[in-house]
Formats: C-alpha cells, sequence, structure tokens
DNA sequence: CTATGTAAACAAC
DNA sequence: GTTGTTTACATAG
C-alpha cells in the first residue's frame, strides 16, 4: 500500500528535554508492587429473586405514618429484610386507590437494621443480605472485604513492566472500576461461548484474570463460556491497539508502563502478537501511542527513561481482566461471531482486524452527575449541599443505579422522577440518584440484564477510544471528580467538549483536540506536570486550529513532564490511578484540589469519570452519546456549555438534563452513569444497595460554595459532621401519582436528642420511627 | 467521514 | 537498533 511517493519529510524533531519529574525511582516498569487483592466480588449469588413479588400485605414491621409536614404523603419504615418489591407494590396500589386526594406519595425508610450510619462506617449494611442485589453491588461489596484472595501468583514471566493490575494499592479504586466495569458491557460482545472451555486463558492472562476467575465463582458457573480469544493464540484479540496498550499501562499500579513493556505485555497477554503477528505491530503501537492523546510520554527524571501513561482524564483504568470478566458474565454472540468469523473467513477476505474493539458508546463512567437535576435540594434544606453533593456523586459513581421502577401495579413504568418538594420535608435531602437518567437514557428495555444500562451496546470497551473530543466545544464538564464542580474555567474555547460528534468514541478526538496546538513542537512542558496541571495551560491550548488536524490524526503532544509529584503513588489508595488522577483532579488551579479528597469521587469518578465520552451534550445523541468527556475533563469545565448549569450543585434542579445541552460533563456524567447504571430489578436493591460511605464522602457541612469546589482536604469530615442525632440514610420515594420511585438520600435527625441541627424545622423522625435511631 | 490498522519515512538517541 | 512522530493509505462501518 504505501508507497505513496509522497511522505512529508520531517524536518528536526528535537527532543525536548522535559523537566524532571518522576520521582526518581522509578524505573521502568517496576513497580513491583502487586496489588493486594482485586476486587472481586464474589458474589454469584446474584440470583434474583424476585420471588416474591406478590403479597402485596404489609409485612409485620412496616410502619407507616403520615408524614408530620406533607400532605399526602407517607412515611413508611421498612425492616430490612422485608420485601420491598411487594411493599412498594402495596404501596402503590394504595396510593392508587386514594389517588391525589390520599396518601400518594410514600417515603420509604429502612429501618430496623442498619441502614443509618451516620459516623460510622458502615458499608452496606443492607445490603448484605439481599441477595438480590445487583452484581454491582455484589461485586462492590466483594471488594470490600478487603482481604480477598488475592493473591494470585503471578506468572513467572511476568515481566517486570508488568504488574498486576489491579487494585493494587487503592483498593478502593480497583473496586470502583470493577464495579464500573461491571456496567459496561461491551464486552458482552466479545463473547467467549464459542470459545471453549479452556481454561487456558487464565494461563495466557495470568494475572490478572486469574484473580478473578477464580474468586469468582460465577464465571465458573458458565464453564462453557470463558475462554475466549485468549485461548487461541492463534487469534487476534478483538481489541484494538490502543485498548491494548490501555490494558498493558493500567495494569501497573503506577499507570505507566515503558514501550517495551508495553509490548512484552501485549505478547504475554495475547500470543497472537508474540507467535502470529507481522512484525508490523509493534509499529502500530508506537503509531498508536503517538497518535493519540490519550497517552501521554512521561520522562523520567533522570531523563532516560520513558514511560507511556495514560491520561488521566483519559484513562478509565480498564484492564483487560475487568474487560475479560465482563466478557464472561455475559457471552455475547456477536463477539463471537466476530471470532468466528474471523477465522472462517479467508484472510484476505476479512479485514484485517475486525473489529478490535467494539465501540461501544458510552463509557460508563459515572462520575459526577449533574448535579442538575439531580440534585434537588433546596437550599432550605439543612443539609448542606456539599453534602448531598459528595453524597450523590459518590453514590452515583459507585454503583449508580437507576431504578426504573415502576411500581407494576401501575403499569408504567415510568422513570423515578424525584419530587423533591416533597422530600424536603423529610428533612432532608434528598436526591437521588438518578433520575434524570430517565430521560435520557435511552432504552430501557434492554436494560435489563444486568446491569445495563446502555444499551445493547454499551459499552464500550475501551474507552479510551472514545475519549476524543471534538473541538468545539467548550463546555465539558469536568467534573469528574466526582463532584460538581464548578469551575470556572474559561471556556474553553478550545477544549473540545465532548460533544461533536457523536460517533461513539472517537478517540482521538480527545486527543486531538485537546493538544495540538501547536504543532508539535512541544510538547509542552513548561512546567506543567502532569496534565493536570497542564490543564491550565492547556487550556490555553487550543485545539487545532481547525482542521488542520482534521486530516492528519497526529497528536500532539504535549506532555509535560510530569513532574509532577513525586510521587504520585501513594494515592492510591483510592483508586487506581489514584496518583494521576490526583493531579488531574486537582484543579487546574491549583488551589483546591478537592479531588482527592473525594476519595470516591475520584475512583468512581475518577477513573472511569472522565474518560467518558462526552456525550454531547449538544448533539447528544441519545444514545450514545457519550462521549467521553474525557480530556476535556480535566481540562477545564466549561460552563460555558453547559449551558445554565453551573456546576454548582445546586443549581436548578430543573434543569434537568434534558434541555440542558449537559452536555459536558454533565452529561456525561449524568448520562453515562445512567447507563451504566443498572435498574434496579428490585427497589430492595436500590435501597438497600448503596450505603453510601458516610465516611468517605466529603461531607462536610461545608457551604455549598464548597461544594463547588470541594475541598481536599478534609477528607474526614464529613461523617464527623453529622450529629450524633443524625443519620443519613437512604431512601425511597414512591409517588404513586407519577408512577416513579426515587431514590433520596436522607438526612434525619433527632430532635429531641440533641441540639437540632436541622433546625426547628427538623421532624423528630426518631419519635415516629425509633428504628431510625 | 470516522476509527482503526498498516506501512513507512524520518528523527533523535 | 530502538523509540517516537507523522504521513499516507486501506478498509469497514
Amino acid at each position: 500500500m504505501k508507497t505513496s511517493p509522497r511522505r512529508p519529510l520531517i524536518l528536526k524533531r528535537r527532543r525536548v528535554p522535559l523537566p524532571v519529574q518522576n520521582a526518581p525511582g522509578e524505573t521502568s516498569g517496576e513497580e513491583p508492587k502487586r496489588p493486594p487483592a482485586q476486587q472481586e466480588p464474589g458474589q454469584a449469588q446474584a440470583s434474583k429473586e424476585a420471588a416474591e413479588s406478590n403479597s402485596c400485605k404489609f409485612p409485620a414491621g412496616i410502619k407507616i405514618i403520615n408524614h408530620p409536614t406533607m400532605p399526602n404523603t407517607q412515611v413508611v419504615a421498612i425492616p430490612n429484610n422485608a420485601n420491598i418489591q411487594s411493599i412498594i407494590t402495596a404501596l402503590t396500589a394504595k396510593g392508587k386507590e386514594s389517588g391525589s386526594t390520599g396518601p400518594n406519595k410514600f417515603i420509604l425508610i429502612s429501618c430496623g437494621g442498619a441502614p443509618t450510619h451516620p459516623p460510622g462506617p458502615q458499608p452496606q449494611a443492607q445490603t448484605s443480605n439481599d441477595p438480590k442485589r445487583t452484581e454491582v453491588v455484589t461485586e462492590t461489596l466483594g471488594s470490600k472485604p478487603a482481604a480477598r484472595d488475592v493473591n494470585l501468583p503471578r506468572p513467572p514471566e511476568a515481566l517486570p513492566g508488568q504488574r498486576w493490575e489491579s487494585c493494587a494499592g487503592s483498593e478502593a479504586a480497583g473496586c470502583t472500576l470493577d464495579n464500573s466495569l461491571t456496567n459496561i458491557q461491551w464486552l458482552g460482545k466479545m463473547s467467549s461461548d464459542g470459545l471453549g472451555p479452556s481454561n487456558i486463558k487464565q494461563e495466557m492472562e495470568g494475572k490478572e484474570n486469574r484473580h478473578l476467575e477464580q474468586s469468582q465463582v460465577k464465571v465458573e458457573e458458565t464453564p462453557g463460556a470463558s475462554a475466549s480469544w485468549q485461548d487461541s493464540a492463534s487469534e487476534r484479540p478483538p481489541y484494538s491497539y490502543m485498548a491494548m496498550i490501555q490494558f498493558a499501562i493500567n495494569s501497573t499500579e503506577r499507570k505507566r508502563m515503558t514501550l517495551k513493556d508495553i509490548y512484552t505485555w501485549i505478547e504475554d497477554h495475547f500470543p497472537y502478537f508474540k507467535h502470529i503477528a507481522k512484525p508490523g505491530w509493534k509499529n502500530s503501537i508506537r503509531h498508536n501511542l503517538s497518535l493519540h492523546d490519550m497517552f501521554v510520554r512521561e520522562t523520567s527524571a533522570n531523563g532516560k527513561v520513558s514511560f507511556w501513561t495514560i491520561h488521566p482524564s483519559a484513562n478509565r483504568y480498564l484492564t483487560l481482566d475487568q474487560v475479560f470478566k465482563q466478557q464472561q458474565k455475559r457471552p455475547n454472540p456477536e463477539l463471537r461471531r466476530n471470532v468466528t468469523i474471523k477465522s472462517e473467513l479467508p484472510l484476505g477476505a476479512r479485514r484485517k482486524m475486525k473489529p478490535l474493539l467494539p465501540r461501544v458508546s458510552s463509557y460508563l463512567v459515572p462520575i459526577q452527575f449533574p448535579v442538575n437535576q439531580s440534585l434537588v435540594l433546596q437550599p432550605s434544606v439543612k443539609m448542606p449541599l456539599p453534602l448531598a453533593a459528595s453524597l450523590m456523586s459518590s453514590e452515583l459513581a459507585r454503583h449508580s443505579k437507576r431504578v426504573r421502577i415502576a411500581p407494576k401495579v401501575s403499569g408504567s413504568c415510568s422513570p423515578l422522577r424525584r419530587d423533591t418538594s416533597q422530600l424536603k420535608a423529610l428533612g432532608l435531602l434528598l436526591v437521588l440518584l438518578a433520575e434524570e437518567g430517565v430521560a435520557p437514557l435511552p432504552a430501557t428495555g434492554p436494560l435489563q440484564e444486568d446491569k445495563l444500562p446502555l444499551g445493547e451496546g454499551l459499552s464500550p470497551l475501551l474507552p479510551v477510544q472514545s475519549i476524543k473530543e471534538e473541538e468545539p466545544q467548550p463546555g465539558e464538564e469536568t467534573l469528574h471528580l466526582g463532584r460538581p464542580i464548578k469551575v470556572e474555567s474559561p471556556p474553553l474555547e478550545e477544549w473540545p467538549s465532548p460533544c461533536p460528534s457523536i460517533k461513539e468514541e472517537s478517540s482521538h478526538s480527545w486527543e486531538d483536540s485537546s493538544h495540538s496546538p501547536t504543532p508539535r513542537p512541544k510538547r509542552s512542558y513548561s512546567g506543567l506536570k502532569s496534565p493536570a496541571r497542564c490543564v491550565s495551560e492547556m487550556l490555553v491550548i487550543k485545539r487545532r486550529e481547525g482542521r488542520e488536524m482534521s486530516r492528519s490524526r497526529r497528536k500532539q503532544h504535549l506532555l509535560p513532564p510530569c513532574l509532577d509529584e513525586p510521587e504520585p503513588e501513594l494515592l492510591f489508595s483510592q483508586g487506581p490511578g489514584a496518583s494521576q488522577r490526583a493531579t488531574e483532579l486537582t484543579l487546574p488551579t491549583e488551589s483546591s484540589e478537592p479531588a482527592s479528597r473525594l476519595g470516591y469521587s475520584q475512583e468512581e469518578g475518577g477513573p472511569f469519570k472522565t474518560p467518558i465520552k462526552e456525550t454531547l451534550p449538544i448533539s447528544s445523541t441519545p444514545s450514545k452519546s457519550v462521549l467521553p468527556a474525557t480530556p476535556e475533563s480535566w481540562r477545564l469545565t466549561p460552563p460555558a456549555k453547559v449551558g445554565g448549569l453551573e456546576f454548582s450543585p445546586v443549581h436548578h434542579p430543573q434543569a434537568a438534563f434534558g434541555p440542558l445541552p449537559d452536555a459536558l460533563g454533565l452529561t456525561d456524567f449524568s448520562t453515562t452513569p445512567l447507563k451504566s447504571i443498572p435498574l434496579f430489578d428490585s427497589p430492595r436493591e436500590l435501597l438497600s444497595s448503596e450505603p453510601f460511605d458516610l465516611t468517605s464522602d466529603p461531607f462536610s457541612t461545608s457551604s455549598p460554595s464548597d461544594m463547588e469546589v470541594p475541598k481536599p482536604d478534609s477528607p474526614g469530615p464529613e461523617a464527623a459532621s453529622l450529629s450524633a442525632n443524625r443519620s443519613l440514610t437512604e431512601g425511597l420515594v414512591l409517588d404513586t401519582m407519577n408512577d416513579s420511585l426515587s431514590k433520596i438520600l436522607l438526612d434525619i435527625s433527632f430532635p429531641g436528642l440533641e441540639e437540632d441541627p436541622l433546625g426547628p424545622d427538623s421532624i423528630n423522625w426518631a419519635q415516629f420511627i425509633p428504628e431510625l435511631r
């Protein structure tokens, strides 16, 4: 093919010395650390039970009281072990009967068990019993337990460069990831079924996968399925180079890898490249590294070693493992099909690489959600917004789930809506999750499955790719942080916003736009360290001027050598990539760095967060629109785009996503999460599933303003802030008038006990529902 | 047209 | 020779 004579001459390129950056210690690849555990969940039991749905009668232990201040609203305290589904059904029927005149809104809260968790860490109390939980949840749970078997021996051969990915240091992060991954369905496409049952894969993959598999029973259950292309070395893996590179890089703790290690990792994990592929594949790897902005080259302090990293905002932290896992979970015929096809087809006939990656649109990345609608809080509420916001985000991030609910009774399934008004009465706040999603979310049909969300196509896999951003828009949002941030950033003009094209993912776009300002000459370094930092500056950059780039795909990196943080590593505690993330998170500017704090946000958001594709707000294509916000995200947020949304959390509920372009970040967040969010099979899941970790959340009572910028610091406060006589708990609001079920976060105070934080208005719930205490 | 894969020309080490 | 960049082109969708 080539021969084109025309290749332009390259004038000279010179490498700029990057400032030093890294911590001295790194060497390539090494990082011997291993992660402790992966998180896998183990659970498998996911069977949904559902069984119970029928009974309409309220089980014993349920307490129903009229809301003291809200008309037509009753508060239903449900024992943890009760069948929510049936309760909802019954309540719905009741509400319907009453019509507008009677109680038609029910605030469901769990009592008796544990749900609330004020200060203490209590992760999921409720859930534990629930067999139903969604997988996601489960996984989460699993991860929690720190323990896990984790240790799988790693293959000896492991290269130095490789690390087992995993969540190494950061479980949380890892976990998070997993969760999100879980959501992702891209894998689905790949089915493995076809493949023999080999377990081979494990061999190949070794590390990562093993953990999973072993730990997970689920997988095993489906014996036939496993393997996949991995088994056969001869088959080309269904992943694009971009994806593989990401897998490789993300498999290390530091999320960076030398070129050589990348080669090695790929060869080790995908024998095809070792044995079958033409040598040119390495060229392709290099080409991809250079081409995509998401891959950022960093130089070691001494300048001798170059590491390839993934821009934090673009990094979804996907790992082969995760992907693999997914695939196992849901085998997808299509994929299989691909595989088959390939083999069948004459080589010549089939394209070379077929679809390596499924492209999906959405990535799961949850991230923050739009504050917009979701939160509905009213100012009046006592709860600090920030808190709420943080909760939301965290929650979402974690598992965002959406409820689909609909009381069966009503039959309709409207999504949930939130009404806040009422809620507030509770005294709380609320939030909710997801609701909005509704709208945007496309169809749901598919949802059912597991998690689902996204449609079938869901997920995309590789995130990376998706990332693109488009040029135009400034708006992105950012947020990855999870929190709503507001940034003021300049409008990003340059930044591409996500929106643009919807396509699914355009990968490079991200890249392109983002950087490229100038021709390469530089990457600049200006001192930026990590990309994050760069951001600010970067922002400045324009995306390429218009089209110049268009044709060429080149990326221009800017890579700042990151000096950055010398040792980012620590961060891991939270998430993978934490280190990086941290950086990014931080706002460019500097000051606040909220990010860090939000651990969760990061985690979740973090990893996922951004990269996401953004949906384009604009264009938003509904369905997929998910573009990764990626790049930009870190950059700044573009308020502009956002439209009215400011990021302030509080705002406009009304903004709901619909109209907004939300594009940016918000959208992303919102949408993305949504997609990824599984619907619950049952309300119970909703309720129980996610307990917030208050502990981790940042709630401090900071003022709303804080929300915007979360403060990184104070980590602990959050929970602390809640006074003893207050507790946060999740609840559901069933509105039979709308047939909606919304999840809310309740801040319950018991005035009687001590001072009432909430103020006089607050209701003394304890008196009604002692169990809440 | 976009995303991806390939090949290749160069440059800098 | 390796690592990186960047172009060109092919091809599937």
